[in-house]
DNA sequence: GCTTGTGAAGAGATTCACAGCA
DNA sequence: TGCTGTGAATCTCTTCACAAGC
């Protein structure tokens, strides 16, 4: 039904399609049937030309003088995004950020059920957490082929990272989140998305220093 | 001591930095005491040329036919990082993650030491988790004031996210660090990275969907 | 020899500005 | 008239390739 055009959509608009959808999914809940792309510019912080440029590489689906349905467009961007689709995720590692995510009931709804939890800890496996059964890493093999997981959630320290990553590529896993403070290492074609909350906050503390200097008496000296 | 330059070091490399910084502690631990630009890209998981050119916004700190002095080039990131510096944060919002966040130990010894949190929920409000003082987010201006809070980290849920940092920049806090699924508005010169783990996922999604397209049949119909 | 530092080329993303159409 | 869709211009980032220097 819905036809995806055949040109690749740039990576920039593919991690800005989401934040659109949600901001249409509000928009639908509270009553608009049509909105511009200034409109919905707005509404998801950024430049209009740059919302009709990744719009229009799902298609021309606007109306020129009126905009795009709101609806119509829920559908085309859910479609690209592949939303419909049920993507199981397997949580490696329960510190607390794990705990936290196994605990999280948003992403069941989302589409990226929690299928199970991994972790050393002798105490933990066998247990289950918010239903999530809990095994050790070197079950990752049947874990992953009995509940189809598609995705590998990174949650444990930085030191045992790479060899989780390395248990997910081959029991068959191909994307990977990871919130570990580590570089991974991947075999061509695995997809791995790194957030680390260090650099986060180191990159906001690099510019609250050229702010707020801490000392004015040694600072910009010019060669 | 240490002579930044003044032309501006791009963002693009600033997002590397910490990066780079965190393979050279590695590095530091485990012997050598200079390294290339492409033993520490290797590490880094990128380009060399990218150490290189990004190494060069810090000024001439290698030396040819040698390479960069593991020690010193860590001072110089650390310099430019202002690690050196302490930003102390406030956690806004007490759910599963806003716990987990405040029970990490990592961000203190990293220079981002807990200084408060604050949540809406009357029976956390006066209590402490794991030594940090819960308030209610209108105190933030006396918070933010009493414990110099440099850095606002958003952990509510997307309704209230909002609300919270209009709490927080009243409040005097210019850095903002997001991981509600909303989109924030804020005053010129506010500094505010968003983390949304649901666009994250999303975004793996997209490109499963292209490896494992949801039914052969109706897909890629050429327009 | 080997490695840095950097101009220049290349690739990608953003923004402008307007033709084309409802 | 108003808004989309898009070529062209611009900006930013990446990568190449090599001169300069240890």
């Amino acid at each position: 039904m819905v036809v995806t055009g055949n040109e690749p959509i740039p990576e920039a608009t593919v991690a800005r399609l989401p934040v659109y959808l949600r901001s249409l999914l509000e928009l639908a809940a509270s009553g608009p049937t049509t909105v511009s792309s200034v409109g919905l510019a707005e509404l998801a912080g950024v430049n209009d030309a740059k919302v009709r440029k990744d719009l229009s590489y799902l298609g021309p689906h606007g109306t020129r003088g009126v905009g795009y349905n709101v609806d119509h467009l829920i559908v085309e961007i859910s479609c690209a995004l592949g939303v419909t689709n049920t993507w199981p995720v397997v949580i490696c590692g329960l510190g607390n950020l794990g705990l936290a995510l196994a605990n999280h009931t948003g992403f069941t709804d989302r589409g990226f059920p929690i299928a199970a939890a991994v972790d050393t800890d002798p105490d933990k496996i066998g247990t289950t957490i918010n239903g999530v059964a809990v095994h050790h890493p070197e079950h990752l093999p049947e874990v992953v082929a009995e509940h189809q997981v598609a995705i590998g959630i990174i949650t444990t320290p930085a030191e045992g990272a790479q060899q989780t990553v390395d248990l997910l590529v081959e029991a068959g896993v191909r994307s990977i989140l990871s919130f570990a403070p580590a570089v991974l290492v991947v075999p061509e074609g695995i997809d791995v998305r790194c957030v680390d909350l260090s650099t986060e906050l180191q990159i906001l503390g690099f510019h609250l220093q050229r702010l707020f200097p801490p000392h004015s008496g040694e600072v910009a000296e010019i060669s």
